[in-house]
DNA sequence: GTATATACGTA
DNA sequence: CGTACGTATATACA
């Protein structure tokens, strides 16, 4: 800060700074016209904005590195050489940063044969001998060092360059445990994975800092090195050259010749045709109105360029309304046809109020449950009226537990958000304010009890909600924002529904299942001890190796990371090359084992009401599906006799007389022949034979009835793998067969089922073209990785992109008949409920006396989700719990 | 306490 | 060398 009066020089690394916000940035949300990615850009000066506004120095620099090499590279070779390629998105970003940065007047620095940290070392040491309070801004940890009494550094946080974190001298000794200026010896001990540099194993800070503290100093610990004993101390002995060489190259020069000196980077006047022209051709809007606003504020030559626009960053002003005056803002707010911006401001759960805002008027409104004056709010709620919210499920949640109605849902920034980038994390408002709008809201510091930020108004959150909804339906594409309102919003109170209603468990059954499961593991525990002569923890992949290769001397299964296998597979494996009773009750013990968790779980997940309510993640996929969580029930067992008992402990509630279970049979097989066009696999669906008895009958050429149980097997696991782009080295591993019978089963279906082939390759070739993938109803999903140069990057994606529209499909063919069955439920004014949602099923708490009229109006939805040119068949089972309603 | 690796349940 | 998920445990590091 200029409090003190003394010049500020502030000097910035620009790659790493520019690097962090290429990675904090969406690449797709900043691209120009003609296709240039601007993310880095734009970080970079949405940040360096910041820090002008904020620091006020009033001399500036930043600093870029010229190429990988350097004398660093000289040195040792292999020096940053885990570095990746360059993304292509991140090339031509630089210059375009420096033409930038020319038109701010800000002066650029470079030096052959240095990196850009060396050139901050050198102006920072002679910053400080001139009397200049230094500001170092890098993401690169060995800035630390040059930190001391005039010099401090911003260091990026983990999640982007928006926030900086200021490290002044204590801050370094409170965080590292050392002085700045020995900051590289603790690095030189542990190493630096990024830029290559490993230390010696098995050192951690925590031990290179005590050792520091013991010792004083890096030299006078490596003088003392026998001293030290245990494996580290051994380590330490033996690696010390590469402690050497860490420290030689992490330590940054400070006398490089630099054209210039901290004198000469007097801010000056920024040229402010030359911003227009330079923001203009990166088609930044708001950044464009900040810098002007700068530039303004310091004095810059605006003349014949008219001022830049009044602040529209800037939130307006927030006013707490209530009662009638509440009723005549929603009339106005609502009068004037304009979606309104509805935050639920309930931070733990409970609802504590709402933000709106209608333009540039922002209101708050505290709740207080049961209050009459609140109809008019209710009303609005209730209504078509448009609202833009952000994670609707929650806001509609939250409202329902006040027995308030949300509806009229225009716009869910989250799941536009989630549309334009499902591979994406969930965005909180904040971070949707960042990663659109690039600004930052001024949120708390979570890691103080005590928070010196007031929290953001949530009318002020509200403000920024409809902005984000602004620039969302800017640039979504037009197929996204179909699936956004015709399947996504639609489909969002259904799941929040399904969410409040929960399944009723038969409590009594669970617990006995658990105990019984816990002795059976208990009894087989002690058996396989028995087999081995001692006791080991069974759950440990470790202590098991050490037992089958080591102690039994089984042969070596399929190798992992920190060992080899021990995973079902690879024990059923060795059962059969060398046979011990140990293998099948270890098995047996897992199985038990996870089962009793599992049930253990469920009793624990277990509501006061005697129901289980899982938490739907409407935005946690890729493809279109939706997941469950807290307890995940799309993944309770089913296969085996203890998984049926488990499904049978989910029961009709009080009231209700039985489960109805609905599903898609063969859905994704279906959806393919519908893609594919395949004149073979669509007979297959409407001659109604068994389907993979049909298609064995094919491919093996013979009459259904001949195809046998071994070959039936075999042509279901292809066809369910083709969907996964599964290969013949797969498809051989899994049924145990030669990879010859592999790939000649793999020929044979393709010779009759050609068409499959060919549009299986075509989604691949027009999803490298493209840079993405479509369901039948528009989903898409990006994928960055198909043109890779890296094999096996490249061949991940091709897969999930040969899997992803017809996975997609199927979860959009889903939703679309949950939407449709709601809707019927409500029209025709049934009790019956749809409870749980598990991809191509559907389970329903049928009230009393509506079995067929519920059943009806169920296979009637969703046998009519889509028009396909096969049918879509569905399965429906009754009964008084999960296990029996199966089918 | 947090992060990583392994294993395994579902569609 | 088969897609998409969530959860549990052990283990190493703090």
């Amino acid at each position: 800060m200029t409090d003190s009066g003394k010049p500020t020089l502030l000097i910035v690394d620009g790659h790493s700074l520019a690097f962090r916000a290429f990675y904090a940035l969406p690449i797709d949300s900043f691209v120009t016209h003609d296709g240039q990615h601007t993310n880095a850009i734009h970080g970079f000066i949405s940040m360096f904005l910041g820090l002008l506004a904020k620091e006020k120095p009033t001399h500036v620099a930043v600093a870029f590195d010229i190429s990988r090499y350097s004398f660093r590279t000289r040195d040792y070779a292999e020096y940053k050489g885990t570095r990746a390629e360059t993304p292509p998105e991140f090339v031509g970003q630089v210059p375009l940063l420096q033409e930038a940065l020319a038109a701010m007047n800000v002066t650029t620095i470079t030096k052959e044969d240095f990196e850009a940290d060396d050139i901050l070392a050198t102006l920072a040491a002679q910053g400080a001998s001139k009397g200049y309070d230094v500001l170092v801004v890098s993401g690169d940890r060995d800035t630390i060092q040059l930190v001391n009494d005039r010099v401090t550094l911003l260091y990026p946080n983990a999640r982007g360059v928006s926030e900086l974190k200021r490290y002044d001298a204590d801050a370094v000794r409170e965080r590292y445990g050392v002085d700045p200026g020995q900051y590289p010896e603790i690095a030189a001990l542990v190493g630096e994975t990024s830029d290559n540099l490993s230390g010696v194993d098995k050192v951690g800070e925590k031990t290179a800092v005590k050792w520091l503290t013991q010792y004083g100093s890096l030299d006078n610990l490596l003088a003392h090195a026998d001293e030290i004993g245990g494996v580290v101390g051994n380590n330490l002995r033996e690696q010390r050259d590469r402690v050497e060489r860490n420290r030689r190259l992490n330590h940054l020069v400070t006398d490089v010749e630099l054209p210039v000196g901290p004198d000469d980077l007097e801010r000056g006047p920024m040229d402010v045709a030359a911003v227009k022209r330079v923001f203009e051709r990166l088609q930044f809007r708001a950044l464009t109105e900040r810098v002007l606003k700068i530039a303004a504020a310091e004095g810059a030559d605006m003349s014949g360029e008219g001022a830049a626009r009044s602040a529209a960053a800037d939130a307006p002003a927030v006013r707490t309304l209530v009662d009638e005056e509440l009723a005549a803002w929603l009339r106005a707010a609502v009068a004037t046809g304009d979606p309104i911006a509805l935050v639920v401001d309930a931070p733990l759960g409970s609802l504590d109020g709402f933000g709106l805002a209608a333009g540039a008027d922002t209101v708050h409104v505290n709740w207080a449950a049961g209050r009459p004056d609140y109809t008019a709010l209710e009303a609005w709620l209730a209504s078509d009226d448009p609202k833009l919210v952000v994670d609707g499920k929650r806001a509609t949640s939250i409202l329902a537990t006040q027995d308030l109605t949300l509806s009229g849902i225009a716009w869910d920034a989250s799941l536009a958000a989630w549309l334009e980038r499902p591979g994406s994390s969930t965005q909180s408002l904040g971070e949707l304010v960042g990663s659109i709008l690039g600004e930052s809201l001024p949120e708390p510091d979570p890691n103080q009890l005590v928070p010196d930020t007031a929290a953001l108004s949530p009318a002020t959150g509200a403000w920024y909600l409809a902005r984000i909804v602004a620039a969302q339906r800017e640039r979504l594409a037009p197929s996204s924002a179909r699936v956004l309102t015709t399947i996504e919003l639609p489909v969002t109170p259904v799941i929040a529904a399904m969410e409040r209603a929960g399944i009723a468990v038969d409590r009594a059954g669970l617990t006995a299942l658990n105990a019984e499961l816990g002795e059976t593991a208990a009894g087989l525990a002690v058996r396989a001890y028995a087999e081995i002569g001692r006791e080991v923890n069974l759950g440990s992949p470790k202590q098991l190796q050490q037992v089958l290769f080591d102690e039994l001397g089984m042969p070596k299964t399929r190798a992992t990371k920190t060992g080899y296998s021990t995973d079902a597979a690879a024990l059923a494996d060795l059962q059969e090359a060398h046979p011990h009773p140990f293998l099948g009750l270890l098995l047996q013990h897992r199985d038990a084992t996870k089962l009793r968790q599992m049930v253990e779980t469920l009793e624990r997940a277990t509501a006061a009401d005697g129901r289980i309510h899982t938490t739907y993640d409407q935005t946690g996929t890729t493809t279109g599906r939706i997941s469950s969580t807290d307890p995940n029930l799309q993944n309770i067992p089913v296969r085996t006799e203890a998984g049926h008992r488990i499904r049978a402990a989910f029961v009709a509630g009080e009231g209700y007389e039985g489960l109805l279970t609905a599903d898609y049979s063969q859905i994704e097989m279906r959806i393919m022949a519908h893609l594919s066009g395949d004149p073979g696999l669509i007979e297959a669906f409407t001659t109604g034979e068994d389907l993979h008895r049909f298609v064995g009958s094919r491919i093996f050429g013979v009459p259904p009835e001949e195809v046998t149980a071994e070959m039936r097997t075999k042509v279901k696991a292809m066809s369910y793998g083709l969907a996964y782009g599964l290969s013949a080295f797969g498809l051989s591993k899994q049924l145990r067969i030669s990879s010859a019978e592999a790939k000649q089963l793999m020929t044979d279906y393709f010779a009759r089922f050609g068409a499959v082939r060919d549009y299986l390759r075509s989604v691949v070739v027009q999803a490298k073209e493209d840079g993405y993938t479509e369901t039948i109803l528009g989903r898409r999903r990006p994928f960055a990785d198909l043109n890779s140069p890296n094999r096996v990057l490249r061949e991940n994606a091709e897969r999930a992109a040969l899997n992803a529209p017809i996975q997609g499909t199927a979860a959009d063919i889903m939703k679309i008949a949950m939407i449709g069955v709601d809707a019927d439920l409500r029209e025709q004014g049934l009790g019956s409920r749809m409870l749980l949602q598990v991809h191509d099923e559907l389970v329903f708490e049928v009230a009393p006396g509506e079995r067929e009229a519920l059943e009806t109006l169920v296979r009637s939805r969703m046998g009519s989700a889509a028009e396909l040119a096969v049918p879509l068949d569905v399965q429906v089972g009754t009964g008084p719990n999960w296990d029996a309603a199966a089918h």
